[in-house]
DNA sequence: TTGAAAGCGCTACCAT
DNA sequence: ATGGTAGCGCTTTCAA
């Protein structure tokens, strides 16, 4: 250690740079100041071969979608400042893809991988765990055991979901899912669909090659086509409803929200844009980040439920006005 | 080392796990059965104790901005396949947060840093080369010595902004700008009052407090509502520029591109959206991205410029229509 | 091909 | 308060 070159000992330096430790105010100024001289900054990497090594993995995919983007930058704000450093694993959300990040994860110790997108295999998360690994879930309700997971109160949205577009009157009531049947989506769906069977009514299902803006608009383009078109749906993400509200429009000239109630998921920053003021369902991502970095810093869990942990948020309904406020 | 408890030595497995090694096909056999039985992965932070860390860190703020979230996306995926991990450090952009992550950044022993966004000091930056890390800057042209720099010919877009509106007969020719001046976006301002000046043109320049789409919304409101409004804007980013849009339009009623012509800068995916068609610049990430990587893969870089290195990309322009294509 | 041993930078423990 | 020492998990000479 070539700091120690200026007078002291290894243990003197080494106990400059740690907080409990007891060195005179001299020893550690001549440390620091020698430290400065030749550019010395303690190994974190080193640091962590004898403790934790305050690493964090995130494992996502499709990082430029406004919801993730918005996850992600949450979380590594919070956890950056809880002192951990954040490795982000962008992957596909394949399982192999996400087997091979979480084996990275494995790599490089990290103390916890949050996951994003994707599932991981039974397995792998397994040997994580064995490797005192924690691993959180968010928004995937697949119950790996040992497993912290963190999920949306799907249900309670999509019957309001509902409860919004009847009251506005529609008369044929649909509903656009994605081709990519992530848990969160399915679950939005047929929450929706159990509400309205509940209520004696027939939904009109549409699906979306894939959970993006083209992919709502080509919907858009394929539904209004038909014969007895919905006047009201419920789009399982913001992206599926933007896009698919453009459709209605520039194809079709529908105006929204007197000929068709839309209604999305998610509140991403463009949902509130002057072209879309969407009524959607904003997913309380601060609360989930806290929540996230809470789990991964208290280290001492110990009155939680013995074998699967589940956080449950509530996302909020924010009213615009791509839904009629009253009957019509 | 546990693994060697089936039966080897220490050495053995560690060979067993690095490439260019002589093992018997026997010794690995074994080895890789009893690592696989204990659940043993390799520790890559403690490999960094001899050698490279392969670690490299994303100096980067406002990962949510569109153009923002799409160049981490690029980059992480491509540095994940060059066997790189990527660190992300997401700041305010201001220096004395970049200076802090620039910090944490030599103690993580990253073999480089690439910093989005922010201008770290020289000293440090200094210091950071002084350990033997490669800094890389993008889109700011600040001129630190030693790093590599890599930006955009804002000069020519800017030129041809002005082209465009002018043949697209605008009369009052305006530029939207933002008050946060970052490097580039103050390039694309001078080189546009450069090019109108050399013209003979004057221009209202309208100034943003943000560079966000809240902040063009705003600006709109305020210009259009002034006498001797423009009726062709250059946008120096995209999201102004949508918002500058909605506010044209969504409260004055203009029609772009009848009474507006508005062109921005990016590319991001919303500026193909079918309220906007906004006619605008690429930034060509990939190029970026895929420049970056071999900027830190390729170890030996013999022939390169002494002092300065920088690499200039050239943006596209992508016609839409919120420009009128002929005379109007 | 293999094993023994040294050392990477660090901190914890034990003396002093 | 300080210094010496062992050892974290790994790779890499050097001999065998």
């Amino acid at each position: 250690m070539v700091a120690e070159r200026a007078g002291v000992s290894r243990s003197a330096v080494s106990r400059t740079f740690t907080d409990g430790a007891s060195v005179s105010h001299e020893t550690r100024r001549k440390v620091i100041e020698a430290a400065e001289a030749l550019g010395y900054h303690v190994n974190h990497l080193a640091r962590q071969l004898r403790e934790r090594s305050n690493i964090v993995c995130l494992i996502v995919s499709d990082l430029t979608t406004p919801v993730r983007a918005a996850m992600v930058d949450r979380l590594t704000r919070k956890l950056q400042a809880a002192g951990k450093i954040t490795v982000v694993l962008n992957t596909e959300s394949d399982e192999a893809s996400v087997n091979h990040a979480l084996k990275l994860t494995l790599h490089y110790r990290a103390d916890a991988t949050v996951v994003l997108s994707g599932t991981p295999s039974t397995g792998l998360v397994k040997t994580a765990l064995a490797n005192g690994q924690q691993v959180v879930l968010i928004n995937r309700d697949d119950g790996l055991e040992g497993c912290e997971n963190v999920s949306l109160d799907n249900a309670t949205a999509a019957r309001e979901a509902l409860f919004l577009l009847r009251r506005a009157g529609c008369l044929r009531v649909g509903i656009l899912v994605s081709a990519a049947r992530t848990p969160s989506l399915v679950e939005r769906e047929q929450r929706f669909l159990e509400a309205a069977s509940n209520a004696g009514l027939s939904v009109i299902s549409v699906e979306a090659e894939t959970t993006t803006y083209r992919a709502g608009l080509g919907a858009a383009k394929r539904v209004f086509a038909r014969s007895e078109p919905p006047d009201g749906v419920f789009c399982v993400t913001d992206l599926l409803a933007l896009g698919f509200m453009d459709g209605a429009r520039s194809e079709f000239g529908l105006r929204v929200p007197d000929d068709l109630c839309v209604i999305g998921f998610d509140n991403i920053e463009q949902a509130s844009w002057e072209a879309y003021r969407l009524t959607t369902f904003e997913q309380p991502l601060e609360k989930i980040a806290n929540h996230v970095v809470s789990l991964l810093t208290d280290v001492e869990a110990p009155a939680q439920t013995p074998d699967r942990d589940e956080a449950v948020f509530e996302p909020v309904a924010v009213w615009r006005r791509s839904v009629r406020p009253h009957p019509g």
